[in-house]
DNA sequence: CTGAAAGCGCTTACAG
DNA sequence: CTGAAAGCGCTTACAG
């Protein structure tokens, strides 16, 4: 026998009808314990193992879900990766993991796969939901649920923080700390999602202090540590003084760091720097980076529990708004003033 | 028409036999360029999308791999992931992420999942190989790939760099800056993959050089930020003195940075820092990390190539032992002697 | 308690 | 060029 063994091949050697393994394959009732125990045995000896696809064919159900993500590398994925696929394990699903690279034709075919491949349900992580994908979306009858990004044409369930209230905090805290000249690395120029809420709180947070924001005091980067530290390069050159930097993700604050450190400038005696996102990275580095916790893995995992109970009864889930936190480490200090 | 559109739904919209609808799906021959159209306007109208469980079925094909990560956060796994999903998906393959914590049961249920959910093939990386997981990927007759590991009961083809040797010339290149006192901070203990040979490549490298090997300059940790900075505490704890470390992980050298900095050592003036990995965060930091690369994500589109060989047609591959190199960076000094 | 049979959505000889 | 039919490995009424 080249090919592994069917439930044919069990109900054979324990001399019953397929239909009866398949009830104790199932647990359901209807049988002797005296056949459950030929049974067993038949599935022992011939090493048995259920093929999911035959049964994904009949229940329409595959136990799988797909996760599409901007970028499978770097932390702030990884984190969020980590805490679905944990929870997906626990209930008995495998996800497929998507990455998009934030690409539009890349998402669409990603889409697709997905729909053929008959996912029981799709996670969307992070990038902004086009319009074309929501349509792609509600026409593959099949539940979605966002994190770190949110619909703004249909009710899609998501999970995410207060960007723009997190980012009005942090600014804040450096005003508290005595410092005026802040300036900002935002995240992708034109990003709806962590690009523009952020910048947004930024400058309401200056303008309720009655701080006047000053544009070149904001440099943009695409929310990784090399542009991070491109962007404080450019800062550096620009020409304005400023005392406070508030960087839109931890990997940027940690290449302005970098950068601004290669320049002589000591943090956080003469430069303070709050990050966004609280990565296991900003513990580590020194002076470890004071920040905006997210709760990366833990969102994961409720995006993953929303989208599994969508999934087995269907009922309409609401979306979380989770709480944020800023963690006070060694990056900031309150402004020495020259005396 | 609640359900989706199924091959028969188009075989009738288009009055021809499933049979020829499977033809052009598959772009084979055999119909006239008339039915070909009608069958293509069908498929359009209904929307029609071809059931890739069903075609599994038959085919016995599920153009899925799974791929086995000890962890799946951190920089090092999600950026051999980023290889293996760019090139498996540029075949045609989805993958399945596993996040086995490194722990076997949890291991082997992966495995089970993995063979009832048909793939077509496995990666398993980073982790140890044991008996246990040997055998069950032997029984399960599915191509299997290591990247970052080897089997040592049966040949299977990985993908790796040479552990010992690049441990032993980042070890040398500590010494030709002039250290004869460096302290290791040693990957987890027992870790015959990237433990033990990256100790004896220190080890060895120390003795080649007429230098003794002093065991309390060796601490351990398991390969995280966090890890090294508890043994870089430990070891100026310890009252040995070092001017230069070798750490066998990037997460470990910062982590260890971090607890040197905080503590006042300048780095690289008062203790020189090598790491291992030459993870995209290596550049970024503050002194910049000199470290070993190892191309990763290159390692992750190597192994999912020589999987999807082995799927294809079978033929046995090759492993491949990739080239390290060191990276030249700011954390390593020559050694200025007190004179 | 148990089995025969239909069906899930495809593909693939086989026959015309 | 085209279709009828068997079959992939299961599950699930239905009938006994």
């Amino acid at each position: 026998m080249k090919n592994p063994p069917t439930i044919k091949d069990v109900a054979k050697r324990a001399n019953v009808s397929v239909a009866t393994v398949s009830r104790v394959l199932h647990n359901l009732s209807g049988y002797s314990s005296a056949t459950k125990d030929k049974i067993l045995d038949a599935i022992e000896e011939l090493g048995y193992q259920p093929n999911a696809i035959a049964r994904g064919l009949v229940n329409k159900r595959t136990q799988t879900i797909g996760v599409l993500f901007p970028a499978v590398s770097g932390y702030f994925s990884s984190t969020l990766l980590h805490g679905i696929e944990e929870y997906a394990h626990s209930k008995g699903f495998s996800v497929i993991v998507c990455n998009t690279q934030d690409d539009g034709k890349r998402t669409m075919k990603y889409l697709q796969v997905l729909r053929e491949k008959q996912v029981d349900g799709i996670i969307f992580a992070s990038a902004e939901v086009k319009d074309e994908y929501d349509q792609a979306i509600s026409e593959m009858r099949v539940p979605v649920v966002l994190v770190n990004t949110f619909s703004q044409k249909q009710i899609i369930p998501y999970v995410k923080i207060d960007d723009r209230l997190a980012a009005y905090q942090a600014t804040s805290y450096l005003i508290q700390n005595g410092h005026r000249e802040i300036a900002m690395i935002s995240g992708t120029v034109g990003d709806r999602i962590a690009g523009s809420p952020r910048l947004e709180g930024y400058r309401q947070a200056l303008e309720d202090h009655g701080i006047a924001c000053v544009e070149s005091r904001i440099a943009y980067g695409t929310f990784n540590m090399e542009s991070g530290s491109q962007a404080m390069e450019r800062l550096l050159e620009g020409g304005v003084s400023f005392t406070a930097v508030f960087a839109a993700s931890d990997e940027m604050a940690i290449g302005a760091m970098g950068a601004a450190m290669k320049k002589g400038i000591t943090i956080p005696e003469e430069l303070s720097v709050i990050g966004f996102d609280d990565l296991e990275l900003s513990r580590a580095v020194y002076p470890s980076l004071t920040t905006i916790h997210q709760p990366l893995a833990q969102m994961g995992r409720m995006a993953c529990e929303k989208l599994i109970a969508l999934i087995d009864d269907g009922e309409d889930v609401a979306s979380s708004m989770v709480a944020h936190k800023l963690i006070e480490r060694e990056s900031v200090s309150p402004l020495h003033r020259p005396s």
